[in-house]
DNA sequence: AAATCATTGCAATTAACTTGCATTTGGCTT
DNA sequence: AAGCCAAATGCAAGTTAATTGCAATGATTT
């Protein structure tokens, strides 16, 4: 039996082992961005180092991109269907000030125009910075 | 006689310093987005955490903005006139993969659409990645 | 001029990320 | 199913950016 894990790896032409399904499957449970440090956490026992090269891995073979919010560390999200058509299409996230996550907001869709001439744009990334849903409910 | 620099430092409720003043008139000459490291650059005789102290200062006067690209340190540029009416309205910012730098897109405007409910944005950070003017006409 | 408060410079720490290298593993070939 | 090899892993160590603590300096107020 081969699981829907392994089979978007096996898709995205991805070796597979052990580390790298329980790392995707992190992934997958969640709608939130995550840092090393968050999957460390996840994950107690698998190498901080291992789980690095894992998602720059997935992030080169398009299976997560990554998201710079306001934290530090660098966030590492999945792809979605949407951005499977252009690795390279605009990604909106949402970074909640009071509780630190990070959210894709796939159904919020902004507009590109054109550049500047003589700009090639490749890539977009567009993070939104406030209060999120959860946060406004609790109050 | 006040200078622009001096002027603007008081308009932000900075107290004046030499190096405030030399940190800002970087910024003043430079339409780019600048690091610590490259302000070190520009600056040799300055020390590095007062740089940093500086820039922090000027941010959260409303006087500079962070810029996260694909680098791994955080630059900050000047606010625009567009950027006093409300500090937290949309930055775009385009970082050329070829040369490193990042620069202000200033006349390039992106309408912001209403986010999912309970979601309260505060601020807006769209940065584009690819290939500047300059790097893309000299080839 | 003394007191007070913000700014600065230096040293040292922390955190995120990266590299090197020896070992192990996956999966392909025979 | 045994052997092979490239790729993946784990550990140790290194690098870089960001941050903190603290003493010294400088500016401002009384």
């Amino acid at each position: 039996m081969t699981t829907n894990t392994e089979q978007l790896l096996k898709e995205k032409g991805i070796k597979i082992t052990a580390n790298r399904i329980l790392v995707l499957n992190v992934f997958q449970k969640n709608t939130q961005a995550l840092s090393v440090n968050d999957i460390e956490e996840l994950l107690p026992w698998a190498d901080s180092v291992t789980i690095f090269r894992t998602l720059k891995t997935f992030e080169e073979k398009a299976l997560l991109h990554t998201v710079k919010d306001d934290d530090r560390a660098v966030k590492y999200a999945l792809c979605t269907s949407s951005c499977e058509v252009n690795h390279h299409s605009i990604h909106p996230h949402f970074h909640c000030d009071s509780c630190g996550n990070t959210i894709c907001l796939t159904e919020y869709s902004v507009p590109i125009q054109s550049l500047p001439e003589h700009y090639v744009a490749k890539n977009f990334s567009l993070i939104i910075n406030g209060i999120c849903d959860n946060c406004n409910k609790n109050k």
